[in-house]
DNA sequence: ATAGGGTTAG
């Protein structure tokens, strides 16, 4: 029986049947063994039901089973773990009599996953002994957590005490990597995997293609993507969505049609959003439409919230703005947050206030916490001149005690560190340096054509003054820096927080002509690849 | 016989 019921626990579909053999089970007054109710809470655990977790804690304890055993105690953890009920899963770590590595850790991983990491990282350092499990759910906590340069910091903290590293732990290093953008870093973690071999792992090389391409090295992502054994869902997905980013729909295209033509992984809703993402950036609306249009029938995936996010910004983003309110009003689910804030940052790109004013009504009342909608509505308002309106907006969001987070911009120096820059900032220590090249170089820009976008700035200043804060703009501070340090050859990269604005995307085209030098700007939408006076986005951004 | 893994979206 218990070797049925353990047979059951792979799949959250069978939890019914393995209660059912159970109750077989006592029906013959076979008494249960310890590894049964491992079993049982494993099927549990799997389906994510904490009513049937519930019952077999209360029976495990009227059995004698809990807290007694050690395993069947672990199982019990993991089950709500499983489950995401902390509090359960502590009260079974207080009860238990004995703990060993593995409730330590499993707590641990509770702590981490309800996004506490200040307790996930103090049991951590009170938990008797650590290997490479623990430390791996310590990195990957902080990575799960948004907190990558903490999850680097205990891959380099395990590393020292001595432990070998697998190929889970690297990957928890691998996506912090990932969401710092830190080219020399993920030289380094890439290093690692290439010493190790770990490359050739599915998981690993997905993470690693991923990293590479949010590091802005699309041609290294590929390169690994192409050396890779075994490619699954994710694989491609990471791929494609990086391809996507990149601006290179038409790779991105014809890596998916590869995927579906040509091998035997089958694509998935991310898949899809990727290959939307890459027809938007790239103004391919008919393209976009086609792939939509096939989800449902083709491919068997059923068209999300997300992905009329993705046709809502590709039709929006095209011009195509009264279609894509026309397709929100026909959705056959809710619309979220995503929807309409696509729809919002069409009405940015082509000056339409009264449909801004619709969708930002409803983003004020499906996330009235996050900044990003007023703002851009605002803006709208400034650069159609609407002032009075740009006021309304401002007072709503100081009565809902909304701060805009500042501008920033990072670029990681020669010395290997990251140097962060906020709008009109001179903390720098070489910020004198800095200004003084900035200066140097827009009179030398000017000989060569350029016109400061002033309509970027969306304060009501005057035009004297916008020239002024435009100069400010964390990006070109950045910029600034980085031409001052690098060596000859070296490509510029830069990561900003928020979305580049157009003044400082003229100024890093021209800047890479008349330099001659290879720029590449992250910003919070996609990347920027600026040579020779073009960039990679086409205008699309 | 129990603990740690990768992708997406304004």
């Amino acid at each position: 029986f218990t070797s049925l019921i353990r047979a059951c626990c792979s799949s959250p579909d069978l939890l019914l049947p393995s209660l059912r053999l159970f109750s077989l089970m006592r029906r013959r007054r076979l008494p249960p063994l310890p590894f049964t109710f491992s079993a049982l809470l494993k099927s549990a655990a799997a389906a994510r039901s904490l009513p049937a977790g519930a019952l077999l804690h209360s029976l495990a304890l009227s059995l004698g089973a809990f807290p007694s055993h050690l395993f069947v105690a672990n199982s019990l953890l993991a089950m709500y773990v499983a489950c995401s009920d902390l509090r359960s899963a502590r009260r079974v770590f207080d009860e238990m009599p004995l703990r060993d590595l593995i409730s330590w850790t499993s707590l641990v991983v509770a702590y981490a996953r309800s996004g506490d990491m200040e307790s996930a990282a103090a049991l951590f350092a009170s938990s008797p002994a650590k290997d490479v499990v623990a430390w791996t759910a310590l990195v990957t906590g902080y990575a799960h957590n948004a907190m990558p340069g903490e999850a680097l910091d205990a891959f380099v903290r395990m590393r020292d005490a001595g432990v070998t590293i697998d190929e889970v732990a690297l990957v928890g290093a691998v996506s912090a990597c990932a969401q710092l953008g830190a080219v020399s870093r993920a030289r380094w973690v890439w290093d690692i995997a290439e010493a190790n071999g770990f490359g050739t792992n599915v998981v690993v090389g997905s993470a690693l293609v991923d990293m590479y391409a949010k590091c802005g090295l699309i041609d290294d992502a590929r390169q690994v993507f192409d050396e890779m054994p075994e490619r699954n869902v994710y694989t491609y997905s990471s791929m494609i969505a990086g391809l996507a980013s990149h601006g290179r729909a038409y790779e991105a295209i014809a890596l998916f049609r590869e995927m579906v033509g040509a091998t035997n992984v089958a694509p998935n809703r991310v898949t899809l959003i990727g290959v939307l993402t890459a027809c938007s950036h790239a103004g391919m609306v008919e393209e976009g439409r086609f792939f939509f249009a096939q989800m449902k029938d083709k491919y068997r995936i059923p068209r999300s919230a997300d992905h009329y996010a993705c046709m809502v910004d590709l039709l929006g983003r095209a011009g195509l703005v009264e279609e894509a309110l026309e397709l929100v009003k026909s959705m056959p689910i809710k619309p979220h947050g995503g929807v309409w804030g696509a729809l919002l940052g069409a009405c940015r790109i082509h000056n339409k206030p009264e449909i801004a004013k619709t969708a930002a009504d409803r983003l004020f009342k499906l996330e009235p916490e996050c900044i990003g909608s007023y703002i851009l509505l605002s803006n709208i308002y400034a650069s159609a001149g609407m002032w009075d309106e740009v006021s309304k907006v401002r007072k709503l969001m100081r009565g809902r005690g909304l701060k805009k987070n500042p501008a920033a911009s990072w670029v990681e120096g020669i010395d290997g560190l990251v140097h962060e820059f906020f709008a009109g900032d001179a903390s720098h220590p070489r910020s004198r340096e800095i200004k003084k090249l900035l200066e140097e170089l827009m009179g030398r820009l000017k000989l060569v054509g350029y016109m400061p976008i002033l309509s970027s700035v969306v304060y009501d200043v005057s035009d004297g003054e916008k020239e002024r804060l435009l100069k400010g703009h964390s990006e070109k501070l950045a910029l600034a820096f980085a031409l001052l340090t690098k060596r000859n050859g070296d490509v510029i990269r830069i990561t900003k927080n928020l979305r580049i604005c157009e003044d400082c995307h003229l100024v890093m085209s021209l800047v890479s002509k008349v330099e001659k030098v290879e720029i590449v700007v992250r910003d919070n939408m996609r990347f920027h690849r600026f040579r020779n006076g073009e960039c990679s986005c086409a205008g699309f951004w």
